[in-house]
RNA sequence: GGACAGAUGGCCGAGCGGUUGAAGGCGUCGGUUUGCUAAACCGAUGUAGGGGCUUAUACCCCUACCGCGGGUUCGAAUCCCGCUCUGUCCGCCA
């Protein structure tokens, strides 16, 4: 959520923002709304600030002369009457003009609120503008020793590779066809070696920040309430990507909600929290289930193991103080973590840095990871896929927008409640990164050759031998 | 699933329908005293919104908040209704 005392200063600034992100914002109707509601606000306020006035100064008085009407015999009740009637008559009015007035705000609050919930952060003013992800630019590509993934896995290796269809089939890996029959397209089984490389890849990730980057490992709740929903900016914009357990259709309090994503349940984990300076930062890392409807994705990567409804991930999330400079500096530090974790996986790797349209209604920068997945773009002539990179991190800092809703703050310096700022990014996305692990690591006989980190998670074996 | 009990500030814990943003205690911070520490004493110590003043802090004023939402009342932490949450006991259970 943006801050509206800032967008009341400059409200251009949000407007461009919306602009460059490629998001339609009824900003006029917010100024209305905003408006209204601090007219409204001022006025009730003046009101109520009278009736507590007269509640102090002739409250006591009424409640006096009740007590004697009481006591009182019949005939002697008119004149108390009277001066109660007069003492009364003034609050009285102030209580009908309140009424009123509440009415107002009740009309109006409601659509402020929900409004405001939609206004995007702008994107930081170093990002570059562009429309999507064809205008985001590459800040650098990595390659292990003797792949260079500018050239075709052929040259690079010496034969034609297998797509991580191929492979997963010819070495029992996943069994497409039984998930589909349980669950639906976009299920998938993992079986054998496949569940192995699957466990192995999520936990190596998993010990390297707890035990390499001193980042705090956490088991949280993939089942959440929807104000965590709302709280960390899925919703609601993204409302449609959750799956809904409608509990509250079962006679129970709340629905509740399967995150897509670990950021859901480390970001709500300090919701409503005060923190004190010196617990800054949270470097947190879990290792999660997510699952994602995949609304709007029809037919797009239907195939596979890329695009599914659920999936394990590692993601590592950092709340530090309100500093611009300090997030870019955690910014930098998680894709470090990152770019060690591929390289020690040897995968050839590349960072970008997306365009103002390629972000979401939460992050003001964003740096995606790319990995070279030799089974993935158009087939060449002789039916080999030319290879292309394949999304497989995304680190974002959202600044305070994300801490603003879940109404996460720390005392700063001075002992002021400040939000923090929010940063987070995958470690590691699986099975999604099984494509280029086994695309790349595919050897000439069909085995597949485990990289040497995660051997110790898969019983020491060395490679995935196809039959 | 059944039966009870409860929800008040950073924490514990009082609270008659009006003078209670809320006693008392603890904690924290500042000060005094003191070889140091400790103790003692004095003072301060919630959040949000709006306004004033200011370059900005500071400061001042107003409003709201005693789990949440309604209601009664001239006036609600206090009375009434609904909801949520927490705890305890019993049952069931991976």
């Amino acid at each position: 959520m943006i801050d509206i005392k800032a967008f009341r200063e400059n409200p251009a600034r949000f407007v461009q923002g919306a602009k460059d992100k490629g998001m339609n914002v009824d900003f006029p109707r917010l100024t209305a709304l905003d408006e209204q509601r601090r007219n409204i606000l001022t006025e009730l306020e003046h009101k109520r600030a009278e009736q507590n006035r007269l509640g102090k100064e002739s409250g006591p008085q009424i409640g006096k002369l009740k007590g004697q009407l009481k006591a009182m015999a019949e005939q002697d009740r008119g004149a108390i009457q009277q001066q109660l009637t007069a003492l009364e008559a003034t609050p009285i009015r102030l209580k009908n003009e309140v009424a009123v007035l509440e009415r107002m705000l009740s009309d109006v609050e409601p659509a402020w609120a929900e409004l405001l919930l939609t206004v995007p952060q702008p994107p930081a003013t170093d990002v570059p503008k562009g429309a999507g992800s064809d205008d985001n630019i590459e800040i650098r590509r990595w390659n292990p020793t003797g792949f260079d993934a500018a050239k075709p896995f052929a040259t690079n290796r010496g034969f034609k590779p297998r797509t991580h269809q191929e492979l997963v089939r010819s070495l029992r890996l996943v069994d497409f066809e039984r998930g589909v029959k349980m669950s639906g397209t976009r299920h998938y089984v993992l079986t054998g070696m496949g569940m192995r490389l699957h466990q192995a890849v999520i936990r190596y990730a998993l010990d390297f920040m707890a035990d390499q980057r001193g980042f705090q490992p956490m088991g949280i709740p993939v089942i959440v309430r929807e104000e965590c929903m709302i709280g960390t900016g899925f919703f609601p914009a993204g409302r449609e990507q959750a799956y809904h357990l409608e509990e509250s259709k079962r006679g129970n309090s709340h629905d509740l909600f399967l995150t897509g994503t670990g950021e859901v349940g480390l970001m709500g984990l300090h919701a409503e929290e005060i923190l004190s300076l010196d617990a800054l930062p949270l470097k947190y890392v879990t290792a999660s289930t997510c699952f994602r409807r995949e609304a709007g994705a029809a037919g797009k990567d239907t195939a596979g193991l890329y695009r599914i409804h659920q999936f394990d991930k590692v993601e590592q999330v950092v709340v530090c103080r309100a500093d611009d400079a300090e997030s870019r500096t955690w910014h930098k530090t998680m894709l470090e973590s990152v770019e060690m974790i591929l390289q020690s996986l040897e995968l050839p790797y590349r960072l970008l840095q997306c365009c103002t349209g390629d972000l979401g209604v939460k992050n003001e920068d964003m740096i995606d990871v790319e990995c070279w997945m030799p089974g993935r773009g158009d087939s060449t002539a002789d039916g080999v896929p030319s290879g292309a990179y394949g999304e497989t991190h995304s680190a974002s800092r959202l600044g305070d927008f994300q801490c603003r809703r879940l109404n996460l703050r720390y005392k700063d310096e001075g002992g002021r409640p400040t939000f923090a700022y929010a940063l987070n990014n995958t470690v590691v996305a699986s099975p999604r990164i099984m494509i280029p692990l086994l695309e790349i690591h595919q050897n000439a006989d069909g085995s597949v050759t485990i990289p040497a980190p995660l051997r110790k998670h898969m019983g020491g074996i060395e490679r995935i031998e196809p039959g």
